[in-house]
DNA sequence: ATTAAAGTTAACTCATTGGTTAACTTTATG
DNA sequence: CATAAAGTTAACCAATGAGTTAACTTTAAT
């Protein structure tokens, strides 16, 4: 029961992927850091829009962000996105095919 | 530009994916397969409840139902999570410091 | 033939989300 | 100094999500 591996921020960076605006944000940063306001152009979003993604993906420290003057720059933090892979590793097997698993575990339990 | 990754797909999997009670039953059904009912009184779920999760799960294609009299039993199919792996491997990139990614860029652009 | 079990469906509630506009703060520029 | 740029914050709104209870269907058991 390795219930361990689910922990808050793994529910905050599996919740921050599961959007596509916020993984089309990722997909730019993973080419370079950007300025909020250049994600809030690049991706057709105002900018309060995008400051609620941007503030979705901090808190899954799946980025990192830092002012300088009247600018915020944002990168990405490809390192978190281990977290999510470690866990969707756990599950990810491929033995066997599902459909015949299934008839298979029904026919046992009848008998 | 590979935002053809981007799938209807993909996104119902990550969505399903970002619920700790979906990931609980994935995590049962890594296990074994199982009936609906089993899974609701595993997952202190009533039936209506879990039937709600059990078809994200299964719109999803992340898990296979198969009726057997009145009993419903569902079975993993792990090789769909193959789908969000694939899509964050793209971006788990760990090369470098974010921090020292990020400064770097910053003066670069300040010159 | 009744009754119970296992789900499903429908209608509803409450909280959360993703977006909006408007007002505000801080930093840069003419 | 006045104005604009870059964000942030607040207040609001419509849609979605996760749960509920109640009614229903289908299959099994007495």
């Amino acid at each position: 029961m390795n219930i361990s591996y689910d922990t808050p921020q793994l529910d905050m960076v599996l919740d921050a992927l599961a959007n596509q605006k916020r993984r089309g944000i990722i997909h730019d940063l993973s080419l370079q850091p950007a300025t909020v306001g250049q994600l809030a152009r690049n991706h057709d979003l105002t900018l309060p829009a995008i400051h609620k993604h941007i503030r979705t993906l901090e808190n899954a420290k799946l980025i990192i962000r830092k002012k300088a003057g009247r600018t915020n720059f944002v990168v990405l933090d490809g390192g978190t996105l281990g977290l999510a892979q470690n866990w969707i590793t756990q599950y990810h097997v491929t033995w066997g095919n599902p459909q015949a698993t299934l008839d298979n575990y029904i026919s046992r339990m009848q008998a």
